[in-house]
DNA sequence: CATGAATGAGTATTCATTCAT
DNA sequence: GATGAATGAATACTCATTCAT
């Protein structure tokens, strides 16, 4: 096929992404075959290199995406919520890409947009021997407890956040404790579990934390 | 190596496991050859595979030592120690295997008797494929959790702990806390900030859980 | 480039052949692709299929071309010099395609029009395998060789030669000679070495040859 | 099979290289699959890469071995023959790999132990992108060029080669001669015209070299 | 028990070529 | 004529596992 149309490289990209995501999630990433994504996309496997040097750029795009679309999410989200609705389903739904809480439950996590991969376990071992990947994730790591401790701060200034708070340990510790969970879903607890428990222990920490 | 005594078999597995933590916490689980094991031991494949029927178990057997270790420290420490405790630099440097608190900084984490491995990470992928592995590792987790929780439930029978506290969401608050924070440790943040959030985040959340 | 007129057909397989040449001798047949040539030329691939059936084609059209336009040089050359001039710069200059001999040693190889393709390297690989290719080879290089132990047969019958040279195994030799100095090419050899030896070497049989 | 007997690998190495020799001898360096050669040897494909990390390395080492062999027999034969004797079918085989000269005609080149590999031509593409044995060619080749330079350069000091030749140009002259009538070969020449042109041209030299 | 040579199934990747637009 | 997306056959290479000695 031709010169298809303006922008077609950048959308058919876009749906090996999708459909990678898939795998590279269920399966994890040596699991993963290039030539399952390419049949289950319909394609031949030299479609996908035509767009992806190799199966680790292709995982390395799918991550970026993955993060960005995450990212954004939270900070649209922060944009507009006070503390106190870290502890509210709608939080705790976009931290896991969960979108509308009220039906997620019923949905085959793989199925959804973004499911909850546990980018933090998949990456984990590519990391150890890409060392421009590990750069990278390294980077947006810090940026996103950066871009929450500042959060923490703004509303500290504001006199909602008690001044004493040490607003960087405080966001590597719900950061943290967001990444523990997701591990806790890998280990099979149960999802309602997983959000009484974010719940309980938000509430917990937001009532220290919290003037008043 | 001696050959033949008893118990010889248990220490030869015993040798085998130690050297194969260390590739397997610092190479991960794909990138961990079973060939760079056996030269870094000064031995054949074939010798290994005398031991364990295959890469798959060596691995295995190397995360169930590595949870008994654990393990095992943690209840020691949690048996003599009331919840206040958990604030502390010991308890901090037993969950991360991190040995003696105050030369930790200083080495090699892969030199160490139990690197800290974050068993979360490294099995996730073998767990998608691997019943068997996934209901052992489910099995363990969830122990975990419940030893916690009944650990929190008995001080809160002890009037430590408020009564309207829920100790199963605790438990795995802190558990995920613990994970959240092993994975940061690959993301190349600092053991010090680390540990300052650690201590900060159980500071707060102790604060208000426990009795006055 | 116009589109349609007469010769534009002969004229776009010319720059084609041209683009080419470079990629081959610069990066021998196999690591010369498609792509980079279309690239270079700055049009697609399936543009050059337009002109030449496949790759092998291609090729084959470039060493025809490049055959081509070597022996008409050499025609040229023999037809007005005498056997005397085989030591001259200028004759050398023919022989590997180095036109103005004053200002070569400046100029990047492959720059050049016609590049010193040492062809007898760069077709040793196809003619193993493809028979009309070989024979068509085959041909010209015997051609090459009668051309010469011709052109050395009448200046036997012009008295210029000793009439009890052996006309043929001298064009072998001399025709072995810069097939063998265009391989020191290759071996990087410095060219001013290189002239230095052809012009040494031929005075040395010239003085042996020619009658006085 | 177990540690068999010392040396084993040696020879091992050995045999691979000596088979693999036959088929990039006979249909180059691309065309040879390791699975022809591993078939050929009875073994399966990663057995040869116990012993040779990857194509290109055995490509070398087969290179590499007839280098060494071809260079042996070349030192040896100057060692205790003069100058004169370049003519005589004796060198003419040792050149080529002839082997025994009466009977050379009626074997099939590829059989030889060491077919005449024209390794000139066979690595001309490799040569091309890979730096370290472009760099170890080039040396080989120069050293060739040098050994024989230093011969001739020692018959000149004995009387026997008049004194105003320039024995290193000499030394490129035959040198490139006999890589150009190894090109000769493949481009069908008979072998007999090849070895009497061979002779002619060295007579007609050395008759203007050698004193009186 | 130990060795290490051999196996072979498994896969990412390349690239000339085609053809719908 | 030109484009460039898609194809798919072809192959080098890996490495856990086996087993004869």
């Amino acid at each position: 096929m031709p010169k298809v149309f303006p922008g077609y490289r950048e959308e058919a990209k876009n749906r090996i992404i999708k459909e990678s995501v898939k795998f590279f999630s269920k399966k994890g990433y040596h699991k993963t075959k290039m030539a399952d994504i390419a049949t289950s996309l319909g394609v031949s496997k030299g479609a996908i290199y035509q767009y992806f040097g190799s199966k680790e750029e292709l995982f390395l795009e799918v991550i970026r995406d993955y993060i960005k679309y995450t990212q954004k999410e939270l900070i649209s989200f922060l944009d507009v919520h006070p503390p106190q609705d870290l502890v509210t389903d709608e939080f705790f739904d976009i931290m896991f890409n969960l979108g509308q809480s009220q039906s997620i439950e019923s949905l085959t996590i793989v199925d959804r947009l973004f499911p909850p991969l546990d980018f933090n376990l998949a990456i984990s071992e590519l990391i150890k021997s890409n060392p421009s990947m590990k750069k990278e994730m390294t980077k947006y790591y810090a940026d996103s407890i950066k871009l929450m401790a500042e959060y923490f701060e703004d509303y500290k200034n504001k006199g909602v956040i008690k001044h004493e708070v040490d607003t960087w340990s405080l966001s590597i510790g719900i950061t943290s404790l967001q990444d523990g969970l997701m591990a806790a879903i890998q280990m099979s607890l149960e999802i309602s579990e997983i959000r009484k428990a974010w719940k309980e222990v938000t509430k917990i920490m937001l009532s220290s934390v919290l003037v008043d």
